[in-house]
DNA sequence: GCTATCCGTTACCTTTAGGAAAGCGACTAT
DNA sequence: ATAGTCGCTTTCCTAAAGGTAACGGATAGC
């Protein structure tokens, strides 16, 4: 370790700053949480974000909403059906962060296993859903 | 539409844990920026990263400190020396957290020129080091 | 004695994130 | 007429994050 292996101080400060920015976007409870499930399951209606995001509140999901379609990561369309739904997909910049959500659970994964052990059971209790709707199931 | 190109539903939900993991640990205004100063110079003392992180306090620094150690990510060293000094350094553990911190920077600056345009004025005026030339209006 | 440096801690306060609960407008099914 | 669905919004509230300022022990120099 102790590597010092200093680059130019102005590069630095530049990845500095975009770091900050990053983390100003996307810090919070919830934002990759929704990322990542509509990188898994491609397009998503309100709901189905409701029930795959667990335990966010539907004024919380809004304002996450409209955050991330503020910063053109994802898109919203309004549906015209019967009681209209709205879908949220990804836009292409947001591709820009799968590497980053993917860094993110890889690090998850291994600090699990080696830091808890355990494997924290209070998440897993706030998780009893099946998850996959269809997406268009007319009643 | 509706891609839904649907892993395997346990697969799916083992990310979303580790992830949620993930946030708990990293979130905040504060960590990856002394993560990534610690990337850049290899170990830092208490003040060099109060330089560093420019705008912390030390009590903020302090208790982000103290969760990453907790937590394994950086070790704390204190050094006999003329006024004590402590140092701090990366523990192998933490290398997991530097493709997160790449893939931030990373979004950060395409994010950045995409979406912003303009350079930030709020973080630059937080940041009163003569970084590059300066804005330094007077109104 | 007075001051300074380094690494914090303590006490206090403000701001923000986020949760709970209810309602609303448009529509439909019974 | 009533009740339900969907996508929110609104109001109210609490907990936590984070900032400000001052102080503390240890050590050293003047």
């Amino acid at each position: 370790m102790t590597v010092t292996c200093e680059q130019t101080p102005a590069l630095h400060k530049e990845k500095i700053l975009a770091l900050k920015d990053a983390i100003e976007l996307l810090s919070g409870k919830w934002k990759f949480c929704i990322l990542l499930n509509l990188y898994n399951y491609g397009t998503l209606r309100f709901k189905d974000l409701q029930e795959s995001s667990v335990g966010i509140t539907p004024k919380v999901l809004s304002k996450e909403l409209q955050d991330l379609e503020e910063n053109q990561l994802i898109t919203r369309t309004v549906n015209n059906t019967k009681p209209v739904t709205v879908s949220y997909a990804l836009t292409p910049h947001a591709i820009e962060i799968q590497p980053v959500i993917n860094a993110l659970v890889d690090f998850g994964l291994k600090h699990r296993s080696k830091i808890k052990g355990t494997p924290d059971q209070s998440d897993y209790a706030k998780c009893p859903i099946p998850l996959p709707s269809a997406p268009q199931d007319a009643k």
